[in-house]
DNA sequence: TGACAATCGTTTCATCTGGAACGACCATCG
DNA sequence: CGATGGTCGTTCCAGATGAAACGATTGTCA
């Protein structure tokens, strides 16, 4: 009798834990959450709202929709965020002359004393996370980050290969 | 009289789009919406359920709270993921003999060769994701990511350097 | 000018999420 | 045993999210 050596049917897994979506994701949450924390706590901020700081911080008078663009936050998202600054008198909102769709952003004096500290928060938590990295890694992770992003953004004609269109259930 | 040159007051901005945390919750957040929607055209699931799925492909039978452990979801998604996938009859669910608290899950036929699929399209869709990254950089950057996921998971003595504690409104 | 499309920002609605409470079960210890 | 405390998994609840509908305004083109 012959024993055929079966090809043994190599099963395919997927272990998440080298997936690198999956490690981005995990990643991120759990990055998302501390820093959460740290506005929180710190200024009594959540994310949307510091990040819509952030943005005013850099590029002072934008409108809503500028926010939009520089964060990649969704439109109901910054929009919310935006009134709870405004009710905190963190900002100041009044409409653009030339375009009176656009409502123009600015601090006030407590919202710059606000962004002042979260800066310093935000710089100092991201030092001590990254401080096991040496500056090469730095400096690597975050080209390697900002490719991928480009990756995505490029919405890339990725098309599924299409395999038989068998929709499982 | 005297001119003093004032030295001139730093600014502290943040640019959002060189701060780490950002840049990784942005990318995890498309990638996961891309990954997400190719999940739901091929197999119908979700992301989550599709997590559970690589997990039971990889320690085949598991309980609940293993797939938690793995995962790094939470509990509750998990639970209402699994609901949905007994409901798919993607899987089974056994009560362990020996710890009735334990429910064990294990693949039907049917799940099994959903899960074969999954894996086909989490592979593709990866390496076509990273495919602009040179072997040296795909290695390195899954270093860094699983360096920087142990940082926090060490849930490390970061102490918020207490400066005056004046929490702004 | 006067329709018609496009853009800005808000709001509504369905969904997803995680914390907390819960019931069922197990383990420890008096 | 019986009581107490811990774990497993589900469910409830409040909050956040994004898609879509919407009013207001502007741009375009006949």
């Amino acid at each position: 009798m012959k024993t055929r050596i079966m090809p043994k049917r190599r099963v395919a897994t997927l272990r998440l834990d080298h997936f690198i979506p999956y490690k981005l994701s995990v990643l991120a949450a759990k990055v998302s959450l501390r820093l959460a924390r740290e506005y929180e706590q710190a200024v009594g901020l959540q994310l949307p709202e510091a990040r819509v700081m952030a943005v005013l911080g850099s590029f002072s008078p934008v409108s809503s929709n500028a926010v939009v663009q520089h964060t990649s936050m969704d439109k109901a998202t910054v929009s919310r965020a935006i009134s709870r600054l405004l009710h905190l008198g963190l900002m100041t909102r009044v409409p653009d002359p030339r375009d009176r769709r656009l409502l123009i952003l600015s601090f006030t004096p407590r919202g710059r004393r606000c962004y002042a500290r979260l800066t310093r928060i935000a710089r100092k938590w991201e030092s001590w996370f990254v401080a096991r990295l040496s500056a090469a890694e730095h400096a690597r992770l975050k080209r390697s980050l900002t490719k991928l992003t480009e990756r995505l953004e490029a919405n890339g004609p990725y098309a599924a290969p299409k395999l038989r269109t068998k929709r499982a259930p």
